[in-house]
DNA sequence: ATGCAATTAGAACATATGTTTAATTGGTAT
DNA sequence: ATACCAATTAAACATATGTTCTAATTGCAT
């Protein structure tokens, strides 16, 4: 009994699911009314209150469409808009801004699961071009987000621009001396070992997204 | 003069960004006008045409707090609930649920970017244990997406449970008259040969999320 | 059947919220 | 100055929307 819903209650959540699956804001009551074919409003209001007492929604006294769901992310709240700058491939140039601007002419975006950015805000994303990273499982066409560094802790894997060349890369990044080895993981390439001062890391590397 | 925004405009703009991090629902005409310190509803009003005029946001008329930006995604709506059912492992028995029960307890979700969904919303998701699956690029701890079928065509990466071994894996399918061949990507691996009757296909990969 | 609690119904009410109008200000070109 | 246009202001208006009240109905246990 305390956990359980009754048909009309689970019909409102499901009706809440699916209109904020198709609408940027919550229902009315009336909406949630004609939507579940319910007669008066004081019974959606009522259900409404009894999902609210069993922690499925959470309501905002006076404020419409104070309705959200819990238990599931709040919206927008959790969710990072990445911002996708271009495209990354050996020897291509790429742009990376040092701060996003806020009205901006449209960039790429991308919704960030929170267990990507896992608490950093300040990410972006390149989209990869080419086969040259598929050694360390990185493909043609992945979304790679990075957190915006200059340094770069040592094995990290960075996108490095080659300033000397003015190219940049996905590889692990070394420190050694006054010189930088770039190392591919695959045994089978070789390092790339340039100085210090020609190498600037314009980012790490946090995760992976691909769509096959 | 076309595209740039009055101070005003770039703070109503901005107002609307934050409001919509902080609150599950958009805000209202008034709610603007007091975060920005305006005198007149009416004055947000001019502001707010002249912003979906220029393609920043979108109103639906006669509905309250119908505003949404655009150029992202508008909050909640994109935004998929990927529920994640467990881990895959080769060997390892994994359950697949036929539907999503609504009101069941919590599992784990994660948001997923609409990029990666394409629009499909038959899905979920498994984590990745072991390093069984290298040999496709997929990694230890990665989030492989898997859209929920029965059936698979020929060279397509499923998750395919050999019910007479009671084990699943991640490869890629083909059927062979009446045997089919789980075949990795890897040459050095061998392909799995059984019988097709005892294989069947639990989803199909559509995108593969990491986190390093 | 009886009684009690849960649910539903219908309506009215209060207010939250989008819309519109008319007047005013400030700057700019003629 | 005059005319004109963008931006603002204040107020009123229309409607959308949450809230509340009372009665009727249903479901269920005694």
């Amino acid at each position: 009994m305390k956990n359980s819903l009754s048909i009309r209650q689970n019909s409102i959540l499901q009706f809440i699911k699916d209109f904020l699956n198709e609408h940027p804001y919550p229902p009315t009551i009336r909406d949630i009314r004609n939507g579940c074919n319910i007669s008066s409003t004081s019974v959606v209001d009522y259900n409404l209150q009894i999902l609210q007492r069993k922690g499925f929604i959470q309501r905002q006294r006076e404020v419409s469409r104070g309705i959200q769901l819990i238990g599931k992310s709040p919206s927008s709240q959790d969710v990072l808009e990445l911002p996708v700058v271009g495209y990354i491939a050996a020897g291509q140039p790429l742009h990376v801004p040092e701060t996003v601007s806020e009205n901006t002419d449209p960039v790429e975006t991308v919704e960030l699961p929170s267990f990507v950015s896992n608490g950093k805000t300040n990410l972006f994303g390149v989209r990869v071009k080419g086969d040259s990273m598929v050694d360390v499982h990185i493909l043609d066409g992945d979304l790679v987000v990075l957190e915006r560094t200059r340094h770069a802790e040592a094995g990290q894997m960075v996108a490095a621009e080659i300033t000397s060349e003015n190219s940049i890369t996905l590889k692990r990044f070394y420190l050694e001396g006054n010189m930088v080895r770039l190392q591919p993981e695959n045994p089978e390439h070789d390092p790339i070992i340039v100085p210090a001062q020609d190498v600037a890391v314009r980012g790490k590397v946090v995760g992976v997204m691909r769509s096959v």
